[in-house]
RNA sequence: GCCGCGGUGGCGGAAUUGGUAGACGCGCAGGACUCAAAAUCCUGUAUGGGCAACCAUGUGAGGGUUCGAUUCCCUCCCGCGGCACCA
């Protein structure tokens, strides 16, 4: 019979509950260990199965280490500004806020129904004017620092969403939400100086211990350059030669002698028309055509390369010969300095423009960097990929940005203790073609006074993006009903940094980035006690659809998690979702896979039902618990917890014919905790055991059970494995060999034959080499 | 194109510093129990040959190093993720 979840999964919840033994303590003797995940998004969907694969395992961790005698802080909040709620409430005419609760209230539901050990006292959500009061007040250090600034410039513009997008939001030319075209618009926008941080961000990723790849993704994001800006003398047509010149960025000052003629970008060219330059016809019908188009869109448009000559003559600073100035889009106007010096012998893209439009090939004989720079009075510079960090959107749900706009003191922050500024009632939500946000039709709201001079203002009616409040919820949860600071400092220095944050791979260059740049800037201001956020950093795979491919609604090929868990139990979902591959992978779902693991439950419940107390150990093998467990232990700490429920597995196809003691079987039940929690404590309560597992230390193991005195070990002929022997790892190769040439099988391959050489690797192999 | 990761049975996947390849689970086959089915239990299950003992082959392909290679090196093929005209 298999055992009744519904009936123990609640039971053991509600006692979990009443114990409160799950919540943080601020303080205290106990060494603290803050484990996080990425809190999620409460969409109408409910809850992805992906999600408790993230939850479950750090669950496993911090369960661990509740065992292990730690002040565990494993907390939960919500992420609940968004696209897909405002989308949702336009559509069926609702309020976001009341839509937003809802979901809200079915995640928590389907969370606890998994029985993770969360810390609910302190939930979070982005969109209560409590929390959001917070991300405003931050963004008002950004603001008094200067580094955050309005700037009219071409952003992504979404034409399904009307919505600016983030370099970070557009994939492929394409809305990285909805999948629509998006387009380049000029716009004033709030950006906020991330590239101040680029060093920073780079270097500090030293001292962190994030999953290699993590740390590789972020660098190239970041995108270091070393190079050196060189200047060109320019000779104009039609104004006074050798007055203007071209600053061009390079990484290779040494193969300057390559080049044979420079190439700005459209935007430099449009700048250059600005201050009175006149370009020939063919150049500003170019560079209009050329700024009508998004940057994204000249780069999809394949390697094909366009430009137009200037006209213009640059010395070359080297070999003071004349060459030619072209403009061409392939130059980008957004890095280096938007100049570039083209030495098609050693530029493929270079030697392409040249090669199309018959510009000189020049030899070049390289010469040293340094001698280079000094020869020509450049500068040696560093640029970086990372741009600043587009901060308004044009839409309603998201928090409002604190800032008021009078004429004569221009933008000017909303004092600290009118935050915060609340996101009004607005009749409509739908997004405006004019690229205002909804707020700006609540005039009311809008009109308001000048905190400097109390005369006629104008709020800002731009929102924040929705990686404003993931930036620092993990520091909100540290002190989450705080009403006089965003977290109060004692325990900010007690709680951070976080040991341990689990999160998608989708995050690595847009959350993690941003939340790591966000607290470094909190931490030059005084505010919070580490440089860096996460001390480790780990990434789950995806949960794909039993055919391999991604879970999608238009698919559905979707698992409901809430109905696995009414028909198999949370543990069996916990467990498989566990088991199913190894954590870092995206893997295929198994209703089959998820069935076996509610078999091998059964086997233990019904184990433990039968279980007589033993005095003494029948197991066939010494220590053969201590070193399943113990493989067990150390599994969960290198995130292998796909083994560690096989080692569980083997474990019991081995006790399934044993005796174990009362001892043996209550290691057993406390290591089971935190991968099948309600199971274990209905097993332990059915020992006749009190209290609760969670109260249980985690086992020691004995060191002198842990190493075997006789294991089997291969013998080998010419490195073919003919037979095995038992023998103590510690053997000495006499005692081995004896053996081994003892084996029929291994005599019956000697035969004939001389031996030339024995390998003996004491406790792996022993290889008898013949010939 | 560049950066990163990977390729192992019918399937998901195991395999210490190079040391018996295929743990564990799924699936499948046979058996027990049952009037029958489900559930459960037992046995088998990389491939080829053999009743079997056993023999040979085998971790994307080819080469190399080594007593010994899934693991290290070289060349190549394929898949996934990221970046993508970043000078």
């Amino acid at each position: 019979m298999p055992y009744n979840h519904q009936e123990i999964e609640k039971k053991w919840q509600d006692r979990w509950e009443a114990s409160g033994i799950f919540h943080a303590h601020d303080g205290g003797e106990k060494q603290k260990f803050y484990c996080l995940i990425e809190f999620p998004y409460p969409s109408g969907a409910g809850l992805h199965i992906g999600h408790p694969r993230s939850y479950t395992a750090l669950d496993v961790v911090a369960r661990k280490r509740r065992h292990q005698g730690y002040n565990v802080l494993y907390p939960i909040g919500w992420d609940a500004f968004g696209l897909p709620t405002e989308n949702y409430a336009i559509k069926h005419k609702r309020k976001p806020q009341e839509v937003t609760l809802e979901n809200v209230a079915t995640f928590r539901r389907q969370l606890q129904s998994l029985g993770f050990s969360f810390d609910w006292s302190r939930e979070v959500n982005t969109t209560d004017p409590s929390y959001y009061k917070w991300t405003q007040w931050m963004f008002l250090q950004f603001f008094k620092a200067g580094l955050a600034y309005k700037s009219k410039q071409p952003i992504n513009w979404c034409l399904s969403c009307k919505i600016g997008l983030a370099n970070e939001e557009v994939v492929n030319g394409k809305c990285e939400r909805c999948g629509g075209e998006t387009e380049k618009r000029d716009k004033e926008q709030w950006m906020i100086a991330i590239t101040k941080y680029a060093e920073r961000l780079l270097e500090d990723l030293d001292g962190v211990d994030y999953l290699e790849k993590i740390k590789t993704q972020q660098r190239n994001w970041i995108g270091k350059s070393e190079g050196a800006e060189i200047d060109f003398v320019l000779n104009v047509p039609g104004q006074e030669s050798g007055k203007q010149k071209v600053t061009v960025f390079t990484t290779r000052a040494d193969t300057i002698f390559g080049a044979t003629f420079l190439v700005i970008s459209p935007e430099v060219a449009k700048q250059w028309i600005d201050v009175g330059w006149v370009a020939p016809a063919s150049v500003r019908e170019y560079v209009q055509e050329a700024l009508s188009r998004a940057e994204m869109e000249r780069a999809a448009e394949g390697k094909e390369k366009t430009g137009v000559d200037t006209q213009i003559v640059a010395i070359h600073p080297a070999n003071g010969k004349a060459i030619p100035v072209w403009v061409a889009d392939y130059v980008l106007g957004s890095y280096g300095t938007g100049a570039i010096m083209a030495v098609p012998q050693h530029d493929e893209r270079d030697r392409a423009f040249a090669e199309q439009f018959r510009l000189p090939i020049a030899d070049e004989p390289l010469a040293a960097v340094d001698e280079v720079v000094e020869k020509v009075g450049g500068k040696k510079t560093v640029k970086y990929k990372l741009r600043d960090w587009v901060f308004s959107r044009q839409r309603y749900w998201g928090e409002p940005i604190p800032l008021v706009w009078c004429e004569k003191h221009q933008w000017v922050a909303v004092p600290d203790e009118q935050l915060p500024v609340v996101l009004p009632e607005v009749e409509k939500y739908e997004p405006t073609d004019t690229g205002e946000s909804p707020l700006a039709a609540m005039t009311d709201w809008v009109n308001t006074t000048c905190p400097t001079c109390g005369g006629p203002a104008r709020r800002e009616t731009d929102t924040m993006p929705n990686w404003a409040g993931s930036s620092w919820y993990f520091l909100r949860y540290i002190d989450a009903h705080n009403d006089q600071a965003f977290a109060s400092r004692d325990k900010l220095k007690y709680w951070m940094p976080v040991d341990l944050y689990n999160g998608g791979n989708e995050h690595t260059t847009l959350h993690l980035l941003y939340s790591r740049f966000w607290n470094k800037f909190l931490f030059d201001q005084g505010h919070v006690p580490t440089s860096e956020p996460y001390a480790r950093r780990h990434s789950h795979g995806l949960v794909l659809a039993s055919d391999g491919i991604k879970m999608s609604k238009s698919k559905g090929n979707g698992v409901d998690p809430d109905e696995i868990i009414t028909q198999y139990g949370a543990d069996a979902l916990r467990m498989y979702i566990l088991f199913m591959g190894p954590f870092e992978e995206p893997v295929p779902w198994s209703l089959n896979g998820l069935i076996g693991v509610r078999r091998f439950l059964d086997k233990v419940e019904r184990y433990v039902q039968a279980w007589v107390p033993s005095d003494h150990d029948g197991l066939s093998g010494a220590g053969l618990l201590e070193r399943s467990l113990k493989k067990i232990s150390d599994d969960i700490e290198s995130f292998k917890f796909n083994t560690a429920v096989s080692a569980f597995m083997s474990l019991f196809n081995a006790i399934a014919v044993s005796h174990i003691t009362r001892e043996q079987l209550k290691k057993i039940l406390v290591v089971l905790g935190p991968f099948a929690p309600h199971l274990a404590n209905e097993c332990w309560e059915k020992i006749g055991e009190g209290g609760l597992v969670e109260e249980q230390a985690w086992p020691e193991f004995d060191a002198r059970l842990l190493v075997q005195d006789e294991i089997e070990i291969a013998v080998q002929v010419n490195g073919k494995a003919r037979a095995t022997i038992q023998i103590s790892p510690n053997a000495d190769e006499a005692a081995a060999k004896q053996l081994a040439l003892a084996q029929e099988k291994v005599q019956k391959h000697l035969e004939g034959r001389e031996i030339v050489q024995i390998i003996y690797v004491p406790g792996r192999i022993l290889n008898i080499v013949i010939k």
